[in-house]
DNA sequence: GTTCAACCTCGACCATGCTGGAGGTCAAGC
DNA sequence: GCTTGACCTCCAGCATGGTCGAGGTTGAAC
């Protein structure tokens, strides 16, 4: 019956993890991750900080910002076990995060596997040649977007 | 007939592709598109640097690097038609790329969603509980990885 | 009670992927 | 031939995601 959570230090999470101990400090900073203080305020972290890290670093391998990842993990408590619902909460608006990506990935990779079986020496019909739609809403820059690929060569 | 390659300038590029004319001169500095120079030293463009922007835009949405883009598309010639065989080197070594991203956004999907099934207030049996595999070669930092993610809270 | 690794804060620095401005040149239209 | 917008180079700066080091404190072991 433990009563005492057994914290750990940051330097067993760092070396538990796999995360350095300076990542654990910038991503406590960001508020990814928290910690409590001893008397002497040393940080002191509890067991289930390792399932945050490994959930933002596997989510940072395949793209998600930070950012991205905080906003999602905010949804869980910090302070007590998840219930049910929190993880729904969560599990849903990351789905749909992933499946964006995955669709996009699929897009991408499903249009140049496409390239190898048109042979691509005449792109007027390649499926390549409409990729530009996926850059409509891209970030600031000239305004948009006549769709100007015409047959040729890349 | 034409002999003639209509060449684009870096406005006209930058509004047809979407991209602004600072990441297109950013880009030929990283040697990802290329351009050639008129007499009073301005770049022009052919058009197929419009589908090598779109393959770049494209790519970076979904977390490949300019490096990756840049590593990639080296295969493609500069000055001629890409044949047949350009095209299949450089499909086969984006296909892994993107299937193995693929592969881990879908894992990353399918043990969140597993949680939500299982219900995730026992942990000690959820497929989340082996996520850390995946850093087991993630970057730099302390060597690794004692696998201990215990039962408990996320 | 001293030692010494592990911890603390803070600020500088790095890479990537850009943007923006200064100061100057080019080129097409009138 | 002059205007003017588009272009040039170079360099500083920004956001993200960190690392590194200086200078000081803590805490467990001896």
């Amino acid at each position: 019956m433990s009563k005492l959570p057994e914290m750990l230090t940051i330097g067993q999470v760092a070396e538990r993890s796999g995360v350095p101990h300076t990542a654990l400090r910038f991503y406590e900073d960001r508020g990814l991750i928290a910690s409590v203080r001893t008397a002497g305020n040393q940080r002191r972290y509890q067991r289930s900080v390792l399932r945050r890290l490994a959930f933002i670093r596997t989510a940072q391998r395949v793209g998600l910002s930070l950012e991205d990842v905080r906003d999602a993990l905010a949804q869980l408590p910090d302070n007590r076990t998840p219930t049910k619902s929190d993880w729904e909460r969560l599990s849903r608006s990351w789905k749909a995060e992933l499946d964006a990506r995955i669709d996009a990935l699929y897009r991408l990779r499903d249009r140049l596997t496409g390239c190898i079986g048109c042979g691509c020496l005449s792109l007027r019909s390649c499926a390549l040649q409409n990729i530009d739609d996926e850059q409509a809403s891209h970030g600031p820059g000239a305004p948009q977007l006549k769709p100007v690929v015409e047959g040729g060569t890349l």
